[in-house]
DNA sequence: GCCCTAAGGTATGGCGTTGGACCATTGCCT
DNA sequence: AGGCAATGGTCCAACGCCATACCTTAGGGC
């Protein structure tokens, strides 16, 4: 659905391609292409938007209760008229994940996930169902490792600047004294921080939707107290090894913790 | 223009964000917001469309002679409509760079670089320059050796099958024997094969994009032979790691090899 | 208490894109 | 030689999205 996502398992005929002459590489070609040619602008700019704003609640970025950016303001952050932008945000207003108010520091709010009625459940559910189907899990899980550690050790190598490494520790410090059920968000954001943090936009924007990706898929799967302390102690070994300024041991730091998860999602899910 | 190329450096104002209280974020939500609410479809459809065939055509990806795919497959994999694809065509068949033959085993067909006269140069010069200008060099190097790096690991951890590595096998031949001038297009290729390899369609696609970009700026430096040798040198002793499934030596060879790349670059660029 | 401002709510004309159908051309195969 | 099939070339009606302007609501400041 978004491009952005990484999806579409098994889009043709994966041949071996056995490198023959260069010049009836017409159809040899074509796998090569494969990466290069998809489609462009999947869907109607509609439901990229709702895409995009439904990762923005999945990712927890703005948690129930605050505000979304205006929407003339959101409208042109996604690239999209206000007319489509309300649209998205009619549809999820109905879905009851978010409510508006108008006046002066009014806005649209994000509201808590209980809060959803039948019909949000009915049609979220049958969503994801559909969308974790969709998704090749090998793919988000070797993508993410690779962003992750890439991530990790860019931070180390680089260092973080006073305010960086404040972001760093205030995050890690979020995963702690966390609301029940609320671990997820502190988790997500203390990755996505560190992936802010590497220097990269395009790194940090690619983390933010395979995390997405990710975080669907985690929810189907049950939150195990073991692996929750294991994954504190993961992060707070993770962090340490960057603001240490240790790209080796951030590194294998976080390629362990990827494994975690993906051994976990590959029990579940597999 | 891409959705997928890297690109608008300095988003907006950094601030520390010092974790305040949770809940007056408003303001300093926004900034967590960059990442994901980028925009949905940077400019009209033609113009991504124009832009992943140009990609296909920086990368090499169809050699000056080859033909593309038939208007009517092209449109169905990048999503737009035949009409809009030609339109695409018909600005590349104006500057020079493809032309098409009616009928059948006719098609689109590439041009030599050479060939193209004042016009596309002019244009094509431009364009290269304004391309250039707006790329966050940094973002780029960054992304680029981490997604390299990783594509190494995953190819090495967790081995290739024997179409795999008679593809790397041939890639890697490919960067020796090549036409005067055609070594980038070997390189590309080797490098590209590599990230199709690791088993995660995204990866690919991702570091095609920022290969692309890549080897725009690549474009605006001298091709040294004293690197070129280097470069084979690393070639191989990556090749060679990844087939001893030696994922600690592959990324290693790889992270030398990209930051050969990334300190020319800066050095040239900066 | 008035007015200004920032936010959501609404309506309209225009342009790009789509999907389909059809024609024109060319080379291979029977 | 004829037909077939694959390809580029052309046209058109319908739809979606966009840009823009304007209205309505509500809180704060003078």
């Amino acid at each position: 659905m978004s491009r952005n996502a990484p999806g579409e398992p098994g889009d043709g005929p994966q041949e071996d391609a056995p490198e023959g002459a260069p010049e009836d590489a017409a159809d040899g070609a074509r796998d090569r292409l494969a990466p290069v040619l998809r489609p462009v602008r999947t869907g109607n700019g509609f439901e990229e938007a709702l895409e995009q704003i439904l990762r923005v609640l999945r990712l927890g970025l703005v948690p129930a209760g605050e505000r979304l950016p205006a929407e003339r303001e959101l409208a042109g952050r996604l690239g999209v008229s206000r007319v489509t932008l309300r649209e998205v945000l009619r549809v999820l207003h109905e879905e009851g994940l978010v409510t508006s108010r108008r006046g002066r520091y009014g806005g649209t709010f994000v509201l808590p996930r209980a809060e959803a009625g039948g019909t949000r459940d009915a049609g979220g559910a049958a969503e994801l169902r559909r969308r974790t189907a969709s998704v090749d899990l090998e793919d988000v899980l070797r993508f993410r490792e690779v962003l992750e550690v890439g991530a990790a050790g860019l931070c180390a190598a680089q260092g973080l600047d006073g305010a960086g490494a404040a972001r760093l520790r205030a995050a890690l410090a979020g995963t702690r004294d966390t609301p029940p059920g609320g671990y997820r968000r502190g988790d997500t954001l203390l990755h996505l921080t560190l992936a802010e943090l590497s220097g990269s936009p395009t790194l940090a924007a690619q983390y933010a939707a395979v995390r997405a990706t990710l975080n669907d898929l985690l929810e189907c799967i049950p939150l195990l107290v073991r692996n929750l302390e294991h994954s504190q102690r993961q992060h707070t070994a993770l962090v340490e090894a960057v603001l240490d300024r240790n790209p080796e041991a951030a590194r294998e730091r976080m390629r362990e913790h990827c494994a975690g998860t993906a051994a976990l999602l590959r029990g579940f899910l597999a």
